[in-house]
DNA sequence: ATGGTTGATCGTCAA
């Protein structure tokens, strides 16, 4: 059976909840997992998503900043917010859903920005990050017997060189730097997950899902970064039927910086 | 080298 999961930072759901329907009655993923929700748990716009064929939703959000939501079709169970580095963070949330021949657990992750100094000495937004990347190394693909995982959200980190526009001048920004493109990949080979937009999209194509709302003319220019991830185990590689980055939603009205991204399987 | 924009909230932080 189909299956498709989208991913988007939506930075702010309530400013942003008239494309977010748009994006969802388009597209129809069975489950979208949205990150920078800015919203306290009972101000969340249940009954908005319940009105287009989404009643199963799971919230992790705090006031003012970060939170993640998991808007979905398909009931799920077993819902688990973890707080990485003990500090509090609505920045995680998992779920299980069982679809087609599968139960899979789906994670649903914000990874602190990291502010803009790239020293974690004198940094501790930054210190924040890489503790943050080093908690994630616990997370396993195969976590548990008989069920699959996907694990999407913005990891706030362009791995390759291919996912930002360019590598030379990135090297000492915060999200390309060698300390966390090693330890993202350190995080996907111990972890045994498969980067499965890199699957459907290989290495060197460039591939971005981020923009800053600073640049002047951001289509022209294209200084984008793949900040935006999509994971899974390495059995739904075969299921894969491919991934979309929806680069359109970048030029929409009152856009967010991210745009979805969108991963298609038949299980 | 610097400043550039956006959102929540209401002076300032986070991104």
């Amino acid at each position: 059976m189909p299956f498709t999961i989208a991913t988007w930072n939506i930075n702010s759901v309530r400013l942003r909840l008239p494309i977010v329907e748009t994006f969802l009655r388009r597209f129809e993923p069975d489950i979208l997992c949205l990150q920078e929700t800015k919203c306290p748990n009972d101000l969340f716009p249940h009954a908005a998503f319940e009105a287009i064929g989404y009643p199963h939703v799971a919230i992790h959000g705090q006031k003012g900043y970060h939170g993640v939501a998991t808007i979905s079709k398909l009931p799920f169970d077993d819902v688990v917010r973890q707080d990485f580095c003990a500090v509090g963070d609505a920045r995680h949330l998992s779920v299980r859903v069982e679809a087609g021949e599968k139960r899979i657990r789906i994670h649903n992750l914000y990874v602190p920005a990291g502010g803009d100094e790239p020293d974690p000495a004198v940094n501790p937004k930054f210190r924040h990050k890489l503790d943050f990347l080093e908690e994630m190394r616990a997370m396993r693909a195969s976590g548990e017997p008989g069920v699959s995982s996907i694990l999407v959200g913005d990891l706030n980190i362009a791995p390759f060189e291919a996912d930002v526009w360019s590598h030379k001048q990135l090297l000492k920004v915060v999200s390309h730097t060698p300390v966390e493109t090693e330890g993202m990949i350190r995080v996907i080979t111990e972890g045994g997950w498969a980067d499965l937009m890199r699957h459907a999209i290989p290495v060197p194509e460039k591939l971005y899902t981020w923009w800053s709302y600073r640049a002047k003319d951001w289509d022209a220019a294209d200084k984008g970064r793949r900040l935006d991830h999509v994971w899974g185990s390495g059995d739904l590689v075969a299921d894969l039927r491919g991934i979309e980055v929806l680069r359109e939603a970048r030029g929409w009205e009152r856009p967010s910086d991210h745009v979805p991204v969108i991963a298609r399987f038949d299980l």
